[in-house]
DNA sequence: AATATGAATGAACAGTCATTCATTTGTCGG
DNA sequence: CCGACAAATGAATGACTGTTCATTCATATT
């Protein structure tokens, strides 16, 4: 079997691409198949199932997100440091894999609830490690913030709407859009930009 | 015929709760007949068919939008009373209109081509205004900011996400949200929030 | 060379989809 | 009391859904 993980990744890749265009529900396993070049009946060597396949592809995305964040943050030490650190990974990682995040954000509520509370409990603990910061930082008068909680799912927000709006070819390089959502949340903690 | 504007309006409020839930392609005409109390036939006598129904709760949402900011900047003078009224607004529209705000974003590529253009334009209007009172905010030299179109978008994205978390029975009221998003907006163009 | 195995096929399954329509219902104006 | 008319029904339509399965194919192992 030359091919077995071949196929298994090009069947992910596809699905990504196609859920996160169109939606889970219109999407057809017909439709994948096609996309993948094979005909529907194969898809069934490789996922249980549509279903399955979903939480696959929502679990590896939010897995990848979070070992993503540990490596980003390994050895970064201050608060200021941390929530830079923090912001930069989130938004370049978003921009890097536009689909995966589309697809985690659109179709939650088509996974059916089994799988959807594992992604959810990923998702809190990822949520949870941008408030530590924020409340890091308000206990030593650094940010100045009415909530953490609050400003911690406010930040995500607007980090992870870069998905919406950006495209390679535009006015803008990743490296620009970053450093631009950076100073935006710095200043939104309290805190100025350098501007070196 | 009695209940003729009261049924249609039935169906719109059902329509919107549950596409909100569970996504436009996930729910069937029949499901809408239900929640409704009435057979699916039936429902075709209000609207041509699904794809009708989308489209106006869609342009009905936006229409709606932009009176309500209409009416909330008028008479509003000066850059930053401006942009504190736009988030006022957004935020506190938001919190009113939880499921309309979340079908128009989320099942926006459900809809067939023609009406997502005309949707998407009204989006494109209500984005420029934002994005005018960050550009005289610049020129002005009151906000410190890199990119005023990659402002209003972020600043968008966060407030419109709002309505992915806040629950009525939680700890905070919509006017206490209202205000820490006004906060973190109002810091995050490099303005400090009044102490009173 | 014989066999085992993973992978792809294509037809078939039972169910659901949006939509249509002839018919019945219920309510109003005359 | 009746005809008119909008609204609701319930059955029917054909297309499409996810999934199953016997079969075939090509490769790898013995």
């Amino acid at each position: 079997m030359p091919e077995s993980k071949d196929t298994k990744a090009k069947i992910r890749r596809a699905a990504i691409r196609l859920f996160a265009a169109r939606g889970y529900n219109a999407v057809s396993m017909r439709d994948l198949a096609e996309a993948v070049g094979m005909r529907q009946g194969g898809l069934y060597n490789h996922f249980e199932g549509k279903q399955a396949l979903l939480s696959d592809l929502m679990e590896t995305h939010m897995v990848g997100l979070l070992e993503a964040l540990d490596t980003a943050m390994a050895d970064i030490n201050g608060t200021r440091a941390r929530l830079e650190a923090f912001v930069r990974h989130h938004v370049a990682h978003h921009l890097n894999y536009p689909d995966d995040v589309f697809l985690a954000y659109m179709d939650i509520c088509s996974l059916d609830s089994g799988s959807r509370a594992g992604v959810v409990a990923l998702r809190n603990r990822y949520e949870h490690m941008l408030r530590k910061i924020l409340e890091d930082g308000c206990t030593e008068g650094l940010f100045r913030i009415g909530d953490a909680a609050v400003h911690a799912r406010l930040l995500l927000a607007m980090m992870t709407g870069v998905t919406v709006w950006y495209r390679d070819n535009g006015r803008l390089t990743r490296a620009e859009v970053v450093e631009l959502y950076l100073g935006a949340a710095l200043q939104s903690v309290g805190l100025v930009a350098e501007t070196p």
